[in-house]
RNA sequence: CUCCCGGUAGCUCAGCUGGAUAGAGCAUCUGCCUUCUAAGCAGAGGGUCGCAGGUUCGAAUCCUGCCCGGGAGGCCA
């Protein structure tokens, strides 16, 4: 509809003035009694012709011929065209949805195989709140991009190599020490928490005492994990088999904290899989000759050849590749794999990662066009009215699954998902654990557990409906109220289609809370099991309608969505 | 110092690919349950859209500068 106008409108744009090249919009106003559709056409075109746009305007409705669909067509303010539709065609989609008929909303002339990378927290302790904000959000946009009819494969990177992982082999190491007798101070860069006592515990059940210390003094010999390292490295040759366990149940804990969180995984990549397979040393290789440079005993890549800062290390002066070497190798093989969009979900804080990642791949000589980067920014708690203190270093955050347990899945992901990426979340806990319209994930939960209601209501009174035939009894809905929302419920595929094009969920959520409200005002402003047979079955139909709108939304966004409460 | 994000009602936030009187929830006040779930509804008040310029018929929205808050700038990941 919006495109017929749109071609009529450029037909005439023609006619009056037959330079016309500008752009225009069709839009939907703000304000109902603008019309269904409004056109800023005549205020572009009033700049060229020189002339007013309100005589412009009505110029140009003059010469629209009558069209089938359009009831009204008026100038009105500065001169926009406001164009006002038969009630009769936003029936369609009303019909349709109340039939659960959801299919190609979406707009996508391009399906693609889309690698979408999300989450990929270091296997070196439990996933927390900021890491939960990303999982919710990369689970809701992997939904959206296959209702747009893309294949995707939502993986997590896992590290489970170099420094850090070693640091929890360490840290596993030395609580062990505590089982076997003796508590040792942790070097600075330890992992410290209950879950180190934890996986301390198995290993001993594991290796028993094969990683005791025959002389617990020897500690006062060391006091950096670097010193530590060292000294295990060369006396336990079997450290590595330690690590490899620890990280091993860390990387199961957190596969459990994310499908109890409803997230899903297709791929588990291991970082030192690249390393078996030589594919480090392979995408460093591919590097362009001039990208790469030897200072200082390292091998650099000159990422400011690409634009970015400044050069970055690849491979180290003791001859250890960084964490960027095998990430190249890792964007290098997402290639490989046949994707053609490429999207990685990161925290904030790694925005200025995104330079160097570009340059590779572009000296790999890939496309990087079709990669991407969704920038999430952080999360904080709010707890009795103040925020609850958090920092990383001294193991002080709070864990995804703590916050689950105290809020629950739903209202977790809600509140996640219910705002923009960009801006940072201050999660109110309070507010997240009520069980009234505060919080607007029962708020929407109860619109459906309403309306289900109803038709339980339907069948204890033996009414029983016909409803493909009541499909039609849409045109007796006239009241403001019962227009509004059939008006609003066509603008579903539009919210579907702005969340895909611009990778955002929250304007789902939105519009989600918007239509329930509007159900609640309906519900009760008007008896919808009516006495008059027609219109109840009407009424019925345009909340069936409703129903599985919000069922279809939480649905995308990973949320339940009970039958009663 | 450089880069990124935010600054909109008392609070938490939408709106930002320029459009008509700047929206919602909470909080504050006033009403509504013998009637389909009150986990609900109706109504009221509440704003220099951080500041200053600029572009334009039109700016919360685009551009420039500045201020405030958060984050990033490792041969860590």
């Amino acid at each position: 509809m919006k495109q017929k106008i749109h071609n009529i409108l450029t037909k005439i744009s023609f006619e009056i003035y037959p330079e016309f090249s500008e752009e225009f919009k069709i839009s939907k106003p703000n304000n109902p009694s603008h019309g269904d559709w409004t056109s800023n056409l005549a205020l572009i075109l009033a700049k060229k012709l020189k002339k007013s746009p309100i005589v412009i305007a009505e110029e140009i409705i003059n010469r629209f011929d009558s069209y089938e669909n359009i009831s009204n067509i008026e100038v009105a303010g500065a001169g926009f065209i406001n164009f006002f539709l038969k009630d009769e065609i936003f029936l369609e989609l009303t019909k349709r949805f109340s039939l659960g008929n959801f299919e190609n909303l979406v707009i996508n002339e391009n399906p693609k195989k889309i690698l979408l990378e999300y989450v990929s927290s270091n296997p070196t302790g439990p996933i927390h709140v900021g890491h939960g904000r990303s999982a919710a959000y990369g689970s809701a946009i992997a939904n959206l991009y296959k209702l747009a009819g893309n294949k995707v494969i939502q993986e997590y990177y896992i590290n489970d190599r170099g420094l850090q992982a070693k640091s929890l082999g360490l840290s596993v190491f030395l609580r062990m020490q505590k089982i076997y007798g003796k508590e040792i101070q942790l070097p600075e860069g330890c992992y410290e928490g209950d879950y180190i006592n934890n996986l301390a515990e198995l290993a001993v059940k594991e290796f028993e005492e094969k990683f005791k210390l025959n002389d617990f003094n020897i500690a006062s010999n060391y006091s950096t994990v670097k010193e530590w390292l060292g000294f295990i490295e060369k006396n336990y040759r079997d450290f590595s088999n330690l690590t490899k366990l620890s990280i091993d149940i860390q990387i199961n804990q957190i596969k459990e904290s994310l499908v109890e969180f409803r997230v899903e995984f297709d791929e588990w990549f291991k970082e030192s899989t690249l390393f078996k397979k030589e594919l480090v040393n392979d995408a460093l290789k591919s590097l362009k000759k001039n990208d790469i440079s030897k200072k200082e005993g390292a091998s650099w890549f000159r990422s400011t050849n690409y634009g970015d800062e400044k050069d970055r290390v690849l491979i180290r002066d003791d001859n250890e590749p960084t964490y960027f070497a095998s990430d190249i190798a890792y964007h290098k093989n997402k290639y490989e794999r046949g994707f053609n969009k490429i999207v990685n979900v990161w925290g904030a804080d790694h925005h200025g990662y995104i330079p160097r990642v570009k340059a590779s791949i572009e000296s790999l000589g890939l496309d990087s066009s079709l990669f991407s980067v969704l920038l999430i920014q952080f999360v904080s708690l709010k707890e009795n009215g103040k925020k609850v203190q958090m920092s990383t270093r001294s193991g002080e955050f709070i864990e995804l699954s703590e916050l689950i347990e105290k809020v629950g899945i739903d209202s977790t992901r809600y509140y996640f998902l219910a705002r923009k990426p960009e801006q940072s979340v201050e999660f109110d806990i309070d507010l997240a654990k009520k069980t009234d319209k505060d919080n607007h994930v029962y708020y929407i939960q109860y619109a459906h557990a309403r309306i289900c209601s109803l038709k339980k209501e339907l069948s204890k009174r033996d009414i029983e409906i016909d409803f493909d035939a009541s499909t039609n009894k849409l045109t007796l809905l006239k009241k403001d109220n019962e227009k509004d929302i059939i008006s609003f419920i066509n603008s579903y595929p539009e919210v579907l289609n702005h969340c895909y094009r611009n990778n955002e969920v929250h304007p789902l959520c939105f519009y989600l809370r918007d239509l329930s409200s509007k159900f609640h005002s309906f519900y009760n402003s008007e008896k919808i099991i009516s006495e008059d047979e027609d219109l109840r079955d009407a009424r019925i139909v345009l909340s069936t309608a409703i129903q599985k709108i919000i069922k279809n939304g939480l649905d995308i966004l990973k949320i339940d969505c009970p039958e009663s409460m």
